[in-house]
RNA sequence: GCGCGCAUAGCUCAGUGGAUAGAGCGCUUCCCUCCGGAGGAAGAGGUCCAAGGUUCGAAUCCUUGUGCGCGCGCCA
């Protein structure tokens, strides 16, 4: 029997709920919030006459100064446990916490309903900020609970043309969210599926060969200039057949694709073709789906038994005309990536996929696997702005932006923490002028400048690359503006494993703006250079906690994080 | 019509059961003999779409309604 308790914090009106630990835990040993956490949760325990501390139990990070440095509702949930009230119980917790935390709680006061106010003394302060820097590098990894095989599929545009706002944002966040479950702990692995198969690819050479030959694409075909582009590099392109030009233009869009995520900083490892499935799985794949009684024959058709599985109707896996379809691939190629190894598919689709969602978890269901370890993410569409207008077509060539103009106007850096900066299930609007600012107004800038001014701080301070060493315990009493950011130092390791658990990357870019406002407000209250040896060396460590773990934000995001600008 | 998503400050958005709902932008007013002013401080600005319900406690969970987006093909 296992209850959930969990830590949260809330200040400036964020509440994030993170990594469940049950009462008595003994990992991350030397982990100062941990300890607390545990502390908390063992006294609620021993309180309410049970193992573990009731579900629901919480420590926050008030966002009111005088609510203290943390505070928990634990007495407050145990209440009903202890057959007492919330106040009486918050008593018993306080002196059960006293006992147990000794000089690192200054005090625990029971206020309002019942929540129990903790203030931690600043040797406590110091074992934080000891702790961070002996993580080093590893300060917020493996948080995972239990560290899974994932795959990640993303991007994945058509290579019958350039790639287009939604496929920037879906890039951004497939990225963001593999690097970010990588760091936690997973075991990762990116993909982009390449639809080189069926009826589009025919009409993508169709159109080729005819701006070729000087002629009008065909009414279905593919319009742009980049088809005269393709057309144009390729050697004889009009004596040749458009199944020949379908292959070499998609090999050329590939480069092109491959080239923006380039530019974009993003990593793909696995390209997959969804042609090379006809060497035998997908065969392999329609046949388990017959065998297992899922799929009929109607009206000529080949049909997959969806709605068994909670889709609205059955779908179509071979047309009458003998064709397979996209989604009939489709699942072979999830059933490979399940026979590869990975337990845990994440596809990463478009907001014009997200009636597709149904149909493939109930195929993956009929192939015998579990529908919740196939998750997909829609992305919800990015509108562009400039001034307030709404803009989406490109003032060059007329057509659709493209990632790549993108790139060009604003940068690799601003389009990344932009795209990441929503969260994935809202329609978002990208300001133009705005990402393009060179200054404090735009968020990324803002961040970055954190960074680099704290590397000037220690380039100033001598500190250099030095012993990280644990730092010396405080021996001045601390500015609450350390006390802060020593706090939300300390709360990373939380932020990543709830980033993860909710597949939502977009917290750190909130999480690095908020690390940077708290640096900005030490930076006002605390000088470090030419303070007493002993100050100076206490706040160069905080320096160097801070611009480690905003660098190590910045890059989960995939932004740059420049040590001067 | 059905399905999915969304609805929070003038704008763009955080916030998936806790105390007086936050940030950025915009607006108003301040601060450079100061380790980077690419910065900081203060202020104005809210029926958290509506109505019910669950709870000691709801922006958050449940129902219904409204509005917006997207999807509903033997396309991908």
């Amino acid at each position: 029997m296992r209850s959930a308790f969990v830590i949260g914090c809330r200040r400036q009106g964020r509440c994030s709920i993170a990594q469940t630990v049950s009462a008595g835990s003994n990992e991350h040993r030397d982990d100062p919030i941990a300890l607390l956490r545990a502390a908390v949760a063992s006294a609620a325990a021993s309180v309410a006459g049970a193992v573990d501390a009731p579900a629901g139990t919480t420590l926050e990070r008030p966002r009111n100064a005088a609510h203290g440095d943390f505070a928990t509702n634990a007495a407050m949930v145990s209440a009903p446990v202890a057959r007492d009230n919330p106040r009486n119980v918050a008593n018993k917790i306080a002196a059960e916490l006293t006992a147990a935390l000794g000089d690192d709680m200054t005090s625990a006061e029971v206020a309002g309903p019942g929540f129990l106010n903790l203030r931690l003394s600043d040797d406590w302060y110091g074992a934080v900020l000891a702790h961070v820097l002996d993580s080093g590098a590893s300060f917020g990894a493996g948080v995972a609970g239990r560290p899974e095989k994932i795959n990640v599929e993303f991007v994945s545009a058509n290579p019958t043309g350039p790639m287009h706002l939604g496929h920037g944002r879906n890039a951004a966040y497939g990225d963001a969210l593999s690097r970010v479950l990588a760091f936690a702990g997973h075991e990762v692995g990116r993909e982009f599926y390449i639809n080189d198969f069926g009826s589009q690819v025919a009409r993508f050479g169709a159109s080729i060969g005819a701006r070729a030959r000087g002629e009008e694409v065909p009414e279905d075909g593919y319009q742009g200039g980049y088809i005269d582009e393709i057309a144009a590099a390729i050697d004889g392109a009009a004596s040749l057949s458009d199944a020949e030009l379908a292959t070499q233009g998609i090999h050329q869009m590939i480069e092109r694709i491959r080239h923006t995520l380039d530019r974009m900083g993003v990593e793909i490892e696995t390209w997959f073709s969804e042609r090379t499935l006809l060497d035998g799985r997908f065969e392999q794949a329609l046949q388990a789906l017959s065998e297992g009684g899922h799929s009929y024959e109607h009206d000529d058709a080949l049909w997959l038994r969806t709605t068994e599985f909670g889709d609205d109707k059955d779908r179509v896996l071979r047309r009458s005309s003998g064709e397979y379809t996209y989604f009939a691939t489709d699942i072979a190629y999830h059933a490979d990536k399940r026979a590869r190894g990975f337990e845990r598919l994440i596809d990463v689709w478009g907001a014009d996929h997200h009636g597709y969602v149904a149909r493939m978890k109930a195929a993956y269901q009929s192939l015998g696997n579990d529908p919740d370890l196939l998750e997909p993410v829609i992305m919800q569409l990015v509108n562009l702005t400039e001034g307030g207008q709404r803009v989406q077509m490109s003032k060059r060539s007329g057509e659709f932006v493209t990632v790549d103009d993108l790139l060009d106007d604003i940068g690799a850096d601003a389009l990344r923490f932009f795209m990441v900066q929503r969260s994935h299930d809202t329609t978002m609007d990208l300001d133009l002028a705005l990402a393009r600012e060179q200054s404090d107004k735009n968020p990324v800038y803002y961040v970055q400048y954190a960074h680099a001014r704290i590397c000037s701080i220690m380039r100033k301070a001598g500190a250099g690359e030095g012993p990280a060493g644990a730092p010396p315990a405080p021996g001045h009493e601390l500015h609450e503006s350390e006390r802060a950011l020593l706090r939300r130092l300390a709360e990373f390791p939380d932020e990543i494993a709830e980033t993860c658990a909710r597949r939502a990357p977009h917290r750190l870019t909130i999480y690095g703006r908020d690390l940077a406002a708290e640096f900005s407000a030490f930076y006002r209250d605390c000088k470090v250079v030419g303070e007493p040896e002993a100050v100076q060396a206490f706040r160069v460590a905080i320096c160097r906690a801070t611009r480690d773990t905003l660098a190590r934000t910045l890059d989960l995001v995939g932004v740059s994080a420049p040590q001067s600008m």
